[in-house]
DNA sequence: TTCATTTTTAGACATTTGTCTAGTAGATTA
DNA sequence: TAATCTACTAGACAAATGTCTAAAAATGAA
């Protein structure tokens, strides 16, 4: 069973209306490296990690500056692009082999329309992802380089072993220089 | 008449529904430096800035941490501890005198039942708000502090001339030493 | 206006973080 | 097996940013 028929009978979907969303999923597959989202082209898709890890970034000066990494049983979407339906400013790529239930912003708007539960549903998504999305805001701002790292340390541990330490020190907005020094001081 | 009343009636709502909207805020006023929301306390409300400046910050090593300062007609929130009813991290005081109409989760709950194209709109609230802080906390990963400040400088000459730069500062993760040091050298 | 308070700027120095470079260890491939 | 390749670490130095302090400038109150 996929991930996302489990995810959306957990929160309470059955029936015709669970039959109507997972209609409007659609499988995606990607090779290491594939590009889920290209910069300057519009992403009118968002979706559910099925299986790998998917690195968001841009290109600045040359190098990739990578802001997220989306794991197994989150929601993916480049969220700007998707939501205001304009060219993305970001990269998402493969890490590993991955694929992604993935959703069109035309069927999602069906989905809202069609299922009233459903806009309940989406209304708890984006609330639980501004809660997140501000919340590490905030860590950018009032917590050092070495507290985010220990933060992560301690409340995601699973990242550090899944993701390369290169991305993840972008994602504390560090060289992977200064992480290096991070952790030996910490260890 | 009020700010949000023109809000709301400029996105479309009118008649019974608009009366029902109008009628779930009740207008707030504050002095300058009065708490809007404090730490350790649960934020039961949102709002819309009718007048003033309300600034969001923690108390950090005995300093003011500005993470986000809001302004005339925009929505307020604590977002955290609003959406999820637990006790606020941050604390949020009025920079001058100032008014917000605000209104509580129980009646935003009443609305979204009440009135569908609520619904609509509210998600559509929380798609922009996403956006906004998405890109917030991109341009915190991926620009130097002086280019935050080029940003903001140019896209939100507005917040320059209204909020104190210590204020200013804080929310582009620096010191106010550092933005006098910036400011000196862009001028 | 005058006085007091707050805000902003800036010097001197310390600390943090970045850049450049190289080396090591582990994985992958021919 | 050798030969790459990639990820990670780390030294040396440079640049960015913070801390502490003081003074100037702006603001508000009497």
């Amino acid at each position: 069973m996929s991930k996302v028929k489990k995810y959306f009978e957990d929160i309470g979907f059955s029936g015709d209306d669970l039959q109507k969303i997972l209609n409007a999923f659609e499988l995606q597959t990607f090779k290491k490296n594939d590009f889920v989202v290209e910069e300057g082209k519009t992403s009118r898709y968002m979706g559910f990690v099925e299986t790998g890890m998917f690195q968001y970034y841009v290109i600045q000066d040359g190098e990739e500056r990578t802001n997220y990494v989306s794991i197994e049983n989150t929601f993916f979407a480049s969220v700007l692009s998707f939501i205001s339906e304009t060219p993305s400013l970001e990269n998402v790529k493969a890490l590993v082999d991955g694929s992604i239930s993935m959703i069109s912003r035309t069927n999602l708007k069906m989905l809202l329309n069609e299922i009233p539960t459903f806009k309940d549903f989406y209304i708890g998504l984006l609330e639980a992802s501004l809660c997140g999305i501000d919340a590490s805001r905030y860590d950018l701002i009032v917590l050092t380089a070495e507290q985010r790292y220990e933060k992560m340390l301690k409340n995601e541990p699973h990242l550090l072993q899944q993701i390369p330490l290169q991305h993840l020190a972008s994602m504390l907005a560090v060289t992977p220089r200064h992480l290096s020094r991070i952790r030996s001081k910490i260890r």
